[in-house]
DNA sequence: TTGACATATTCCGATATGGGAATATATTAG
DNA sequence: CTAATATATTCCCATATCGGAATATGTCAA
């Protein structure tokens, strides 16, 4: 066995620091490839493959707008991440608190 | 070029399904290897390469004790992946309250 | 030192990758 | 229909992967 496809889930297709900037792009607002593609300075065919990707594990929608396609982030796709990510939440304020604390002590001699 | 190696960063090292298996494991305590290998039903080998990329992005860190080297999780490393979900985070509550008003709308006829 | 236990590393092979280049498909204008 | 524009797909290749098997390293006990 390899490396799982980066179509597997959302985890592996936001792997990728081209699909994430993709993602950020389109966050702002509902885009065409040939905006992306000015945008991310990337030859289109790369936009494209990313954007098959990240369609394909239900991070990006599209719809046709003459000869243009439109791409959107469904955001709902990102909530995994999120959720997963936030089991960690309360150690790292933890750990936060105690460095917080320390700096305190240190600042109090 | 390929893909980035899993060891380039957080994103890369936690899209492994096996590796965020095994974080969630750390999340709970700080634990040897064979307790990963015998909670996980992996090979050995095969928990120590995961546990070894974990290590060299940070996001575990590693004592050896005796014979055993015990791991645990630096949730530090895992915020950035958090930050990075959180930008979508108003986008998915706009989405979920717009089913949530479409919903009480039909049980309101 | 020797042996047992715990963990790490190396070698292998099948597989998926991402970029580049070339080409194909789809839509509109004339 | 034909040309032009917008996007998608295919082919190629260097590279990194993950698991399995075998082996190496490190630590303790006697």
């Amino acid at each position: 066995m390899a490396r799982a496809a980066t179509t597997t889930d959302a985890f592996n297709a936001v792997a990728e620091p081209r699909r994430r900037d993709i993602l950020n792009y389109l966050a702002l607002q509902e885009r065409s490839v040939g905006e992306i593609v000015d945008a991310m300075e990337m030859e289109q065919p790369s936009v494209s493959k990313h954007l098959k990707v990240l369609r394909e594990v239900g991070l990006v929608e599209a719809r046709r707008e003459g000869r243009q396609m439109l791409y959107r982030v469904n955001a709902m796709a990102i909530r995994p991440l999120w959720e997963w990510t936030t089991t960690f939440e309360r150690m790292w304020r933890h750990q936060l608190l105690k460095v917080k604390e320390i700096a305190e002590k240190k600042s109090g001699l």
